[in-house]
DNA sequence: TCGATGAGTTATAGCTTCTAACCAACGCGA
DNA sequence: TCGCGTTGGTTAGAAGCTATAACTCATCGA
């Protein structure tokens, strides 16, 4: 497991690569990510970056890897020392706050012929997972509703988690309404409209937990 | 306002142009959108296309003003004969899943630099007074939150919509949780997961009204 | 020390947006 | 009916992008 010191430079050099590509993203959104651009701000020239990325798309691929690492990491994290649905929430929000388009680089506009790298799938039901433990962790709420029977024939995205159906659904709900706030609020729907997003989305975390 | 053939004729082309470029967007996104290939397409060259719009941009603006009118359009159509947010609801979810692309297009993700056209926020507050009359119609739900007190010193967004709070407030849920099942179902996020999407979308709407 | 590996370079093809210059056709007024 | 201006369309070209090919040179290992 030694590295040669060859192999510690191409790790530092690609790790560099995707620092100035996170910058032009955060700047100017992912579509203006170019290659050459990132190569003359580290001061060689456009080709040198194909002896470490195939192509814009494996680039581009890297970087919605590590941006949904860096949330099931997030996530993991804010789930000690005891797994909490709102814990969770507010650990999202301040996630995608911090970096708008890595948050849209994960749940924005796809675009139609891309397929996300195939290992991303395992680490978004590592985010499920945390997120069915800590919905697990509260007290079952209401009637069972239709949705819930639906659910309990269709459970295969839940990858074996033992949770009762209206765990799965809460999970779900979860999922949806905070991202519908939040993204709002990230594509900027919600300036000019007076209110504090962060009020909204605390008044659904209430609507969603209370 | 009698029209001489010559600015028939330009109307004409900047339709054809604009019908071209939807089918672009529909299969490709709005990223891959290439004028040439719009020119090309319909029979001329490049630059072309430079007599009818200033530039790509400009194109695409043009775009998303007719995809607010469309969505400003089939949500007063759906409001008819009488306001209804579950009618206006379904017709959301319609129009987004004839063209996932042009409900991107309004609702997905924001280019850092870019700037809507100032036009579109009449639209957009059209959409919202159709939004309100119809969460008005609603019988009032539950007791007053903590939210609404906020809202009621912050309604400036509702251009003087007569509607207490609490209908702010439910018009502002159904718009984050709507937009919130639908982005994700639209972004094949759903994919794999065995769950039929539309009955989500229908339990969310039940959880809203009911 | 020599040879292979690999990083970085320039050159080039092909695509894009967009400007400039030019041409031709259309329509309107005299 | 005859010009002449407006306007649509063209080609040429600049600047930028992705990506490939070919080449140079340093570094690393045997």
């Amino acid at each position: 497991m030694t590295e040669t010191p060859r192999e510690r430079y191409r790790a530092q050099v690609r790790t560099e690569i995707k620092e100035r590509a996170w910058e032009q993203i955060a700047t100017a959104g992912a579509s203006a990510l170019s290659l050459n651009a990132v190569a003359k701000q580290m001061g060689m020239s456009g080709p040198a970056l194909y002896r470490y990325f195939a192509g814009r798309d494996e680039l581009i691929s890297e970087l919605i890897r590590d941006a949904y690492r860096s949330l099931a990491d997030a996530f993991r994290a804010a789930a000690e020392p005891a797994p909490d649905p709102a814990a969770l929430a507010r650990a999202l929000r301040a996630w995608a706050l911090a970096d708008p388009q890595r948050y849209f680089l994960v749940y924005g506009t796809p675009v139609p012929g891309y397929h996300a790298p195939s290992d991303v799938t395992g680490i978004a039901s590592e985010i499920m997972t945390t997120l069915l433990d800590a919905c697990a962790t509260l007290p079952p709420a209401g009637p069972r509703t239709p949705f819930d029977a639906h659910i309990e024939d269709h459970r295969l995205w839940a990858a074996g988690h033992p949770a009762p159906p209206a765990v799965l659904r809460r999970a779900l709900t979860c999922w949806t309404r905070l991202h519908g706030v939040l993204s709002l609020e990230l594509a900027g729907h919600f300036t000019g409209m007076e209110f504090d997003p962060a009020l909204l989305f605390e008044a659904e975390l209430d609507a969603l937990l209370g």
